[in-house]
DNA sequence: GTTTTTATTTCGGCGTCCAAAAAAATGTTG
DNA sequence: CAACATTTTTTTGGACGCCGAAATAAAAAC
């Protein structure tokens, strides 16, 4: 109830709401929009025939085979979102390498690129001109105009905040406070927005259209971190400054493992790939955190050795379980979600995580509050950080751009400048 | 983006809006309402008349004298909530006694009542209904028409479902799932609302206008129990189920003492009025948590002790702080709020707890994450609670019955009756 | 008493929604 | 194949709510 509201909002909310379900349920004939939205058949037209004429929307009839068989009557004619309305870059940050993608505006993705780029030590001050030069390059090889790009995302591991655009803490950086969305901004001339990696992961799960997640839900990423992307109300929570949900920098036992991050006992120091191979490797306690890339064979190796039945790796994954549990015990007392996401390529071994982990969520929680929620496994692949930091900046342009449209007369710009 | 917008949207967001600015800045002539929502003078004309044509406002020119010194000009007229549009009862269940306090339209409560009711071993199937015995008895004795009361609020310590209404889990009740709201409901015919107690002095911190609770917040309430309000984008978040924020039953160590949810190692059974006396008496891990309530002497004693260099007494104040410090830690890992409240008679002791609770914060996240929470003291008596709950009840007024208004022509209405 | 100043109301216009009617586009049927 | 049936889409006219500008109201200042 912050803003007052008039047909301002009313146009915005409409349009926006209109590209929602356009991007949720494929083309879409007008009758149909007006199915999902609410609105009359009328209201759908004008609407509609508005945001043709502003080019973000297109009839799409021809197109494709109709999907639905032939009835009678007057058929019906597709709607659907106009691909080259606008284009985004979605920006993937991970331990000395950047992945890129261009995507248009119904987010096919039109190119990609990965690229080694020094993060763990680059120095703070040139490390978003070398990114932005990494995107300049990109788009040329593409022969994609940096003018018909619209909006960068930028999703990194670690502390994010997306108010400032400055990576307060990552593991891929050795540095503290690096700016990035600002320079990216700056250099490029382009709107940018920073984000955490498992907001992203979050961000693509809802992108998916599956149901279960328009109330509260916690994605979990597990892998050479621990990662959250939490939803509220069916929509990422950022956080104050955008840097929320640093489930795998929470606390689980004071005085634990060293942890990446610096501090002793954080989940992440149970649960990542690092932190298990160092359980089994005897003396955790003494080790510190492994900040290099952790091949995968040494992970299945791990995983093989435990199946068989070897005692100290079996132990290192029920102290990674234990840990995660923990941690969602004290998640669900304090958010009661109504569901658990487990993601990532730490899944793979999940049989042997699991018994310990949901162990812990009984012991860690009172019943009444754990019954309802539901805990799912989904085999994701790293990719969805890319296709979620690409949805994030798609849904950014539904909402702050494409729904303000012609608001005021456009003419009474021009008088003013006349 | 879930809802359509349309005229009947913006006449319910305007009307609330108008009168959470009245509710917030008492009251207030027309051109200062547009000032404070935006809307211009003539909507504000328009608006207001259609609130007082409805009995919801009123003009309170000549009621008081005026504050601001005469100027020149046509003198405002003020305009303010018309306390008798409608009348709210806020309900407060402790162990073994309710309090109720009838509340007019404005907030001003008209009159109180607390009495002795068996809740601990009180039968599920009869709670409800001696409850609103009471509330019957209470209402009878202050002459006012139950038909005159729109809205009924329960506050309870514990695992109360705000959808269903019903308490899953509370120390004050040895049963559980004790139906409570829809009881009222049914017994009563007003409608009524369950909440947790902590949420509900939230809801009355939200209330007293005090700047930074407009972000994410927690309100922690540390006295016989352990509880917390949490506040999201300025709202009270209450969780899927009304059942969100249970701090107090958030694990802090695995395998700890036994808290009064049953499970062991609950931030409560570390600092609570009862753990923290099982503490100091030595071997806490043995002894069952108390479920009667602690005289204030004893605790008083205590705290005495500590304060003349009682090592025992020292310890167990320690045990408290760092299992509230380690538990807010954890918490602003996931939430990052702007700001911590804590609140309760708990804080009298604060100088001995406070130390090893910021220890433990410093201890239990990293510092990019910690550094921008405000930890704030706000020594709030325990009727918070009762005022909380009559604010929740008079917002729920605002925003779901008096945003109405007459949306659709009143005489169409008749038409279909003649 | 007239002027100045400020608050409130009235009036006309605009934008958006909607219901109902009209138009469009196709299948069905005799 | 023409008239009918059926469904989608557009057009039309009306309602509602906001706003700017002008009119009105009510008091202080001169």
């Amino acid at each position: 109830m912050r803003e007052k509201a008039d047909s301002d909002l009313v146009r915005r909310q409409n349009r926006s709401l209109l590209l929602e379900v356009l991007r949720q349920h494929g083309p879409l004939a007008r009758i149909e929009l007006g199915r999902h939205t609410g609105l009359s058949p009328a209201s759908i037209t004008s609407i509609s025939s508005q945001l043709i004429a502003d080019g973000i929307l297109q009839d799409v009839s021809g197109a494709q085979a109709p999907v639905v068989p032939m009835r009678r009557g007057r058929p019906l004619t597709q709607l659907d979102i106009n691909p080259k309305s606008a284009h985004v870059v979605a920006v993937k940050i991970s331990i000395d390498g950047i992945e890129l993608a261009l995507a248009d505006c119904c987010g096919t993705i039109l190119g990609r690129s990965t690229s080694r780029i020094a993060t763990y030590d680059a120095r703070p001050e040139f490390f978003g001109l070398a990114v932005a030069a990494e995107i300049t390059a990109f788009l040329a090889k593409l022969r994609m105009a940096p003018a018909k790009v619209s909006r960068i995302g930028v999703a990194v591991q670690g502390v994010a905040n997306s108010t400032t655009g400055v990576v307060a803490w990552s593991p891929a950086f050795r540095a503290r406070n690096i700016p990035v969305a600002s320079v990216l901004q700056q250099a490029l001339g382009i709107p940018c927005a920073l984000a955490n990696d498992a907001n992203m992961i979050a961000e693509g799960l809802i992108g998916t259209g599956r149901q279960g997640y328009s109330g509260t839900a916690a994605v979990v990423f597990i892998g050479y971190g621990v990662g959250m992307g939490l939803i509220i109300d069916g929509q990422v929570y950022h956080g104050p400054t955008g840097a929320a949900a640093e489930f795998g920098h929470m606390n689980h036992l004071p005085g634990g493992p060293l942890c990446r991050c610096g501090r002793r006992g954080c989940v992440e120091a149970y649960a990542a790939d690092y932190s298990i191979l160092r359980w089994a490797s005897g003396n955790a306690a003494a080790q510190p955190p492994s900040f290099t890339r952790i091949p995968e064979e040494e992970m299945l190796a791990l995983e093989t050795a435990a199946r068989n039945g070897d005692a100290t790796a079996k132990g290192a994954y029920a102290k990674a379980g234990e840990a995660l549990g923990f941690g969602l015990a004290r998640l669900i007392a304090l958010l009661s979600p109504t569901r658990i996401v487990l993601a990532g390529p730490g899944t793979k071994a999940l049989a042997l995580i699991e018994p310990h982990l949901r162990g812990a969520i009984e012991d860690g929680v009172v019943a009444e509050l754990r019954r309802d929620v539901e805990i799912e496994v989904v085999p994701i692949d790293t990719d969805m950080i890319i296709t979620g930091t690409r949805n994030g900046a798609l849904r950014h342009l539904d909402r702050e751009v494409f729904a303000h449209g012609p608001p005021v007369k456009r003419h009474a710009v021009l008088e003013n400048i006349a």
